[in-house]
DNA sequence: CTGGTAACCTGGCCGC
DNA sequence: TGCGGCCAGGTTACCA
């Protein structure tokens, strides 16, 4: 799930619930799913603190603490956010716990153990590490810079869209969506693309993440002509009424449709 | 350097 | 009902 737009309500969430109250106590439920630091260090880093704010930098979040390094999140594929008054409503697959002192708590869940989560005295210095290119909704990308990327590459369109050195948050399916707004092929080749389509799939690239999330994420919701509203095995093209199609694209599953993104 | 693949984990679901 | 095999929205080490 957490793409940019689900981490994006993630981080609603957070500020919402979490900002402001007394943190209590943390504690790692399963210490694998920290990492740079040991679950003993992220646990002490928290008690008697606040979260003041937070930030996102595609799919990273990160929650500011009071004298102390933030906080940070990702949330691999299916990591998500809980909020709960006792502490029987404690989801399953709960990895990160946090109690504050007015009784409430706060989860990081995730199943699969594919996220982390960490320490970062700097957020920037912890998206430069990770060599993330700009994100997606911060209006720092020019599409000058969106083109030089491109440029060169060999491979796919889809893989270099999701590929988080040129632009951080954009994955397997919000690339669907974003192709099939530009009525692009998952497979065309980046260096067949003409200027034009670079220019749409920039232009497409923020204006389906900034409905996604003006739309808190939530599927249902989106506008009649969104692939993601229905993407699955059998579905049909919101536009067209042709049957979807799926094609492994570097190893992921692409939906699109045959019609309207023609090859 | 580039791009493709397997591995990391834990389930859910489908078909036999 | 039971079980094997495949798939799942991410990242990354490794290989060609």
């Amino acid at each position: 799930m957490p793409e940019l737009p689900e981490v994006a309500s993630f981080r609603r969430f957070f500020d919402r619930h979490f900002l402001q109250r007394r943190i209590a106590s943390a504690q790692a439920r399963n210490p694998k799913i920290v990492r740079g630091v040991s679950a003993r260090e992220l646990e002490e880093a928290l008690p008697g603190r606040s979260f003041p704010g937070s930030r996102q930098h595609g799919k990273y979040f990160f929650a500011q603490v009071e004298n102390s390094p933030w906080v940070v999140m990702h949330f691999g594929m299916n990591g998500y956010l809980e909020s709960f008054e006792n502490p029987e409503e404690e989801p399953l697959y709960t990895r990160l716990l946090i109690e504050f002192e007015d009784g409430g708590f706060f989860a990081y869940v995730n199943q699969r153990m594919l996220g982390w989560v960490g320490l970062a005295a700097d957020p920037d210095e912890l998206i430069a590490e990770k060599g993330l290119g700009p994100d997606a909704l911060s209006g720092n990308i020019r599409l000058e810079e969106f083109r030089e990327k491109f440029a060169g590459r060999r491979g796919d369109i889809k893989p270099a869209l999701m590929d988080q050195s040129i632009i951080a948050g954009i994955g397997n399916i919000y690339s669907d969506e974003i192709l099939f707004q530009a009525r692009i092929h998952p497979r065309k080749k980046v260096h067949d693309l003409g200027p034009q389509q670079i220019e749409l799939i920039f232009e497409k690239s923020k204006s389906v993440l900034r409905t996604a999330v003006d739309r808190n994420a939530d599927t249902s919701a989106f506008p009649e002509n969104f692939l993601l509203r229905d993407r699955r095995k059998g579905a049909l093209c919101p536009v067209c009424g042709n049957k979807l199609r799926t094609a492994k694209v570097s190893g992921r599953t692409a939906y699109f449709c045959p019609r309207c993104q023609s090859e």
